[in-house]
DNA sequence: GCCAACGTTGGC
DNA sequence: GCCAACGTTGGC
């Protein structure tokens, strides 16, 4: 079982826009980057916890808890020309993008900000933090999990 | 709005 | 295959 983080945009799609949805469970679209999509494609499990991370607003940092809800599958928006995750070069026959659903298990008590993740020395090696790190999906080990969470 | 970092594109 | 130009991410 792996850990994971995965970011938004809070005015796109935020973690009450996730509680907010039936069964509090939603897909994952729109990721249009190869190393991000292989993590969902290759490695994320039914029941895998995943961090649910707040990006470009007023307080960046983490903010709740979900779970892998399915595994991977085509992401339809790539089919879209409506979409703004459009991509033409996507044959529906052979999709180059795939989301997975994800459930919300819980919203963190208060949002641990990424000025107070950087100030953790045992998150040092944290991929988030991570110099130039622009991934919107990425691995988090057990025993980062569990500080994070600490913090909490 | 700025800008560092980095991925992608496309000419050669 | 190289690499300059360009686009995107995302913190500040």
């Amino acid at each position: 079982m792996a850990n994971w983080l995965m970011k938004s945009e809070p005015s796109v799609f935020s973690i009450d826009d996730l509680k907010a949805k039936p069964k509090q469970t939603w897909y994952w679209d729109g990721v249009r980057n190869y190393q991000a999509r292989n993590y969902m494609r290759d490695a994320m499990k039914k029941g895998d916890k995943v961090f649910f991370y707040h990006s470009s607003c007023p307080q960046p940092g983490i903010v709740g808890i979900a779970r892998v809800a399915r595994e991977a599958y085509p992401d339809h928006t790539a089919f879209d020309p409506q979409d703004p995750h459009y991509d033409a070069k996507s044959d529906p026959a052979n999709p180059t993008w795939i989301m997975v659903d994800v459930k919300c298990v819980r919203k963190l008590k208060r949002t641990i900000g990424l000025d107070e993740l950087k100030a953790e020395p045992a998150l040092e090696d944290f991929v988030l933090l991570r110099r130039g790190n622009r991934l919107s999906i990425m691995p988090v080990s057990e025993a980062q999990w569990n500080v994070v969470l600490g913090l909490e």
